[in-house]
RNA sequence: GUGGCUAUAGCUCAGCAUGGCAGAGCACCAGAUUGUGGAUCUGGCUGUCGCGGGUUCAAAUCCCGCUAGCCACCCCA
């Protein structure tokens, strides 16, 4: 017989391992736990969408060129596994009437995306998502509800160390003669520029920017401020957003050269940062309004604000600042028989059970060296059980801790754990 | 998607330049010892050396291809 290649994981995806998966509750639970005290509902829609769904929201772009898992099915369907939550939200909000009822509609959504990206550290094709929408108003409090929900979140799991980085990008009134400005400002420029940017200075200058390309971050600084050219509609509601945060006591960094890389993008953006890093690629979580959206997908214009975290980051940078050690005990109990006791101690097991978490070790081996096992399954009791005692249903119970050591029958067991 | 680095035991890695018996620490298993305990000592197990091909008497080592991970870029909806 030929051997078999084992089969791995598929390029891209991880496991996520029991030593892991504490963080991973935890973070789910303050993520609930915040969103519900806000008054956010949850929501979980499907990880398969139409292509075109995803596709709308951002026609040209590179992401949604090569990032986007697409495939048909077998009725002929082209369908894409969601890269976000946002379009998929949104298109539950219209589908199923939530447009109707009071609003806005606030939601969170907890789940797995997909991206079709090359895989590095804490970038993988298949990531995990909090996020946050309220749709069905144009309120810039919401904006900065929303900021403020992301904020009490990153508190609760102890990553409330920020920097929060804000800029405006104005709308489809104001940021047409915008972009129209800063091309004016960047077209002598072109050939001192990275290759790279001057690919974006026509399609997409706005991007320039954020470039992080030595050639291109000289010439920013002269570059005309979208916050020097916002319509009356946009100036007023960014002031009113700092306001809001101001009075909320949330600090912010004003960041002119923070922007989002699709179109339907509208007014407030954001980023969220662990204070102490600089690179990008470390954001902890973003949003921003995306008025635009509702109509790109074919549903009535609808105003809109979200905001969306990696899991898989935030649940890392949990994990590496937290100082204790060990991870959680497996169980309470350890049920330790010495010689051939596998039914007394199945019986002992199954009385300790009803107080406290128990396991037993069913392995034949060196009694005396099994202590070493209490302690690694992390276990505050030990029944040791021997044929002579378990003949008269007793066990010996000790105490990990207080090193006490008692003689006790089988029935009383659970009062002494309790 | 582009460029680079890497892949050897469950984990962390040495060995590779200059081809010649597959190694260490940790972990695991067993024994001894410590008043039945985390320490110490002794012994042991664990390897398609990422995969495939080539060169060679001989390949973990050199060459080519592939796969995967990591770093930077790109992207970040």
């Amino acid at each position: 017989m030929p051997r078999t290649d084992p089969i791995k994981a598929v390029r891209g995806v991880r496991d996520i391992l029991p030593r892991e998966i504490p963080y991973w509750r935890e973070a789910e639970k303050a993520a609930r736990d915040v969103a519900q005290r806000f008054g956010y509902d949850e929501i979980v829609t499907p990880i398969i969408e139409h292509a075109e769904l995803i596709e709308r929201a951002g026609e040209d772009t590179d992401a949604f060129a090569k990032e986007l898992y697409k495939f048909e099915d077998r009725g002929g369907r082209k369908l894409a596994l969601r890269p976000e939550a946002t379009a998929g939200v949104v298109r539950a909000y219209f589908e199923h009437g939530l447009n109707q009822g009071p609003q806005p509609s606030r939601l969170y959504l907890i789940g797995p995306m997909f991206r079709y990206d090359r895989p590095q550290k804490g970038r993988y094709r298949q990531f995990f998502q909090l996020d946050l929408e309220v749709i069905g108003s144009a309120s810039a409090a919401l904006d900065a509800e929303v900021i403020e929900v992301a904020r009490n979140w990153l508190r609760q799991v102890r990553l409330g160390d920020l920097r929060i980085e804000l800029n405006t990008i104005g709308d489809s009134r104001c940021r047409p003669a915008y972009l129209e400005l800063l091309k004016d400002y960047y077209r002598p420029l072109k050939l001192k520029l990275s290759p790279d940017s001057q690919q974006r200075l026509e399609r997409n200058p706005l991007r320039l920017l954020d470039s992080k390309s030595e050639q291109d971050v000289p010439f920013r600084s002269n570059a005309p401020r979208i916050t020097d050219h916002l319509c009356a509609d946009c100036a007023a509601h960014w002031a009113l957003v700092r306001r809001l945060l101001d009075s909320a006591g949330i600090e912010y960094v004003l960041n002119p050269y923070l922007v989002r890389g699709l179109d339907y993008y509208t007014r407030t953006v954001f980023e969220l940062f662990p204070s102490g890093s600089s690179g990008q690629q470390d954001a902890l979580g973003g949003g921003g309004r995306y008025d635009g959206l509702a109509e790109a997908e074919g549903w009535p214009a609808t105003s809109a604000v979200g905001f969306a975290s990696g899991l898989d980051r935030v649940t890392e940078l949990m994990e590496a600042g937290d100082k204790r050690v060990g991870g959680q005990p497996a169980a309470d109990v350890l049920v330790l028989p010495d010689g051939d006791l596998v039914m007394e101690a199945a019986e002992v097991a199954r009385i300790c059970r009803t107080v406290r978490s128990t396991v037993v070790d069913y392995e034949s081996g060196k009694f005396t060296s099994k202590w070493r096992l209490a302690e690694k399954v992390g276990a505050r009791w030990v029944v040791l059980m021997r044929p002579a005692e378990a003949a008269k249903r007793t066990a010996r119970l000790r105490e990990v801790a207080s090193r006490t050591d008692m003689a006790v029958s089988w029935e009383d067991l659970p009062g002494k754990l309790a």
